[in-house]
DNA sequence: GCATGATCATGC
DNA sequence: GCATGATCATGC
């Protein structure tokens, strides 16, 4: 790397470090990234996020030249927004343009080696939230990914890109439409749509077009990066730890620290999931995603609270039960139990002498197999109230050792029906504050 | 200070 | 609109 490289903090021919660095993006915006001012706010126009991507985060001159955005690294610089939909789901708010046809070339090109493939083979995807109210530089960047086209929408791709380049090879060109194809479309683009330019098989002017991938597109190949999971990354000389070690090496660096440090650090507003969210992040993966190793191991992350007396400042809770369910099934075939044989990566916070809670310690946490009868007497008790039709009965936590019942709902006329009797508030299972005190101090050795 | 009922806030 | 994580509020 030289010196100028370094001063940029990627190596601009390197793609792993270009992604690396691009990587920091997520979950923050750009001027959270680079700390920029009001003074540096770029007009808001078409583009204007992507450019500003390029030239103050990468700090290379946006261009419009058909060649690579890293050169060196044949990685094409890709950003696109992001907008709720009516439903409340993540949509692609455009359609994710490539690179601009030249009916001159793409007549004598093949899909395999045409300019577009050079174009979409590898691409770093910055997705981004839109919203009118902000200005660009306060985007909320969603995910920074590497994306080159799936495999199995290859065939489609490559058909729709025919169907274009045939109209072309036809003298057609004035005829093409985003209606002809599917996943890939030859939209138009000028400065106005009067503009006309020149096609070889025909004396017809036709509109300038640019390949591009469909909004809908778009909106598809986000889900699936949204819902997949990915690896913690490790570095040459972590590959060989075991979870535990990794997750260890990952957290004590931010041990120490308080809630409000970690959530500045992370930029992360100060909402009720902030404690999951950082998790993640200090994972070093984006919030959207699932962590691989944790869904294979079954494994959940929960924060737990300590007072400086060392007691939970609140108990655990399961999700929310469904009346009939608990009546008729066993414990053993139980969703309860289901989630006591899970594992749990316990992040542990503890009160300070200022009162501030401060990130201590994490363990993988297991309800040990002695307990599960305890929790059983539990479940077993609770199911006897809802088989009597008295769901409003809890199981109190001085009734068991391990776990208590105690609402679990958005407000008393939030019920749900029991088998017998009149609907009941949501409820659900609870571990006890004093055990699982004892279950963290047992697990820590503190 | 604790147990328990009640509710908030957010993402999907 | 609901599930979920998280916390508040009240009475003892």
């Amino acid at each position: 790397m030289s010196v100028d490289d370094s001063r940029l903090g990627y190596n601009p021919k390197s793609a792993e470090s270009i992604f690396e660095y691009a990587r920091r993006l997520r979950g923050r915006t750009l001027r959270e990234a680079t700390g920029l001012g009001e003074l540096a706010d770029p007009h808001i126009r078409r583009g204007a996020f992507g450019s500003a991507v390029e030239e103050f985060y990468f700090r290379i001159k946006p261009n419009s030249s058909p060649r690579m955005d890293f050169d060196g690294a044949g990685l094409e610089l890709k950003t696109t927004p992001l907008k709720f939909g009516p439903k409340g789901k993540l949509l692609a708010k455009e359609r994710l343009v490539i690179t601009m046809i030249s009916y001159e070339d793409v007549v004598n090109e093949d899909f395999e080696h045409s300019h577009f493939m050079e174009k979409a083979r590898n691409i770093l995807l910055i997705s981004y939230l839109y919203d009118s109210s902000k200005k660009p530089l306060d985007y909320e960047i969603k995910s920074v990914v590497r994306w080159s086209i799936p495999e199995e929408d290859l065939p489609q791709i490559k058909h729709d890109w025919e169907t274009v380049v045939s109209k072309v090879r036809a003298g057609h060109a004035e005829d093409i439409s985003g209606g002809d194809t599917l996943y890939l479309e030859a939209c138009t683009k000028a400065r106005d749509s009067s503009v006309r330019t020149a096609q070889p098989f025909s004396e017809v002017p036709a509109k300038p077009r640019a390949w591009a991938f469909k909004a809908s597109y778009m909106t598809e190949v986000q889900r699936k990066m949204v819902d997949s999971s990915e690896r913690i990354p490790r570095s040459e000389n972590e590959k060989e730890f075991d979870l535990l070690t990794l997750l260890a090496e990952r957290f004590s660096p931010y041990f120490g620290m308080t809630e409000q440090e970690l959530a500045r650090r992370f930029a992360i507003s100060g909402s009720k999931d902030r404690c999951a969210r950082i998790t993640k992040r200090i994972l070093g993966l984006g919030d959207k995603s699932k962590v691989e190793e944790f869904e294979k191991a079954d494994i959940v992350p929960k924060t737990v609270r300590l007072r400086k007396s060392g007691r939970p400042k609140e108990a655990m809770s399961f999700p929310a039960f469904d009346y009939f369910e608990l009546s008729e099934k066993s414990f053993e075939s139980s969703s309860f139990l289901e989630c006591l044989l899970r594992k749990y990566l316990l992040v542990v916070y503890r009160e300070d002498e200022k009162d501030t809670y401060r990130l201590k310690d994490i363990c993988l946490w297991q309800m040990p197999e002695k307990d599960l009868p305890e929790a059983r007497r539990c479940y077993e008790q609770m199911q006897e109230n809802v088989r009597h039709g008295r769901g409003d009965v809890s199981v109190h936590s001085t009734e068991n050792r391990c776990c208590h019942v105690r609402p679990h709902a958005r407000n008393s006329s939030d019920v749900r029906p029991q088998p017998f009797g009149p609907p009941v508030v949501k409820k659900c299972f609870w571990l006890n504050k004093g055990y699982l005190q004892n279950e963290i101090s047992r697990v820590l050795g503190s």
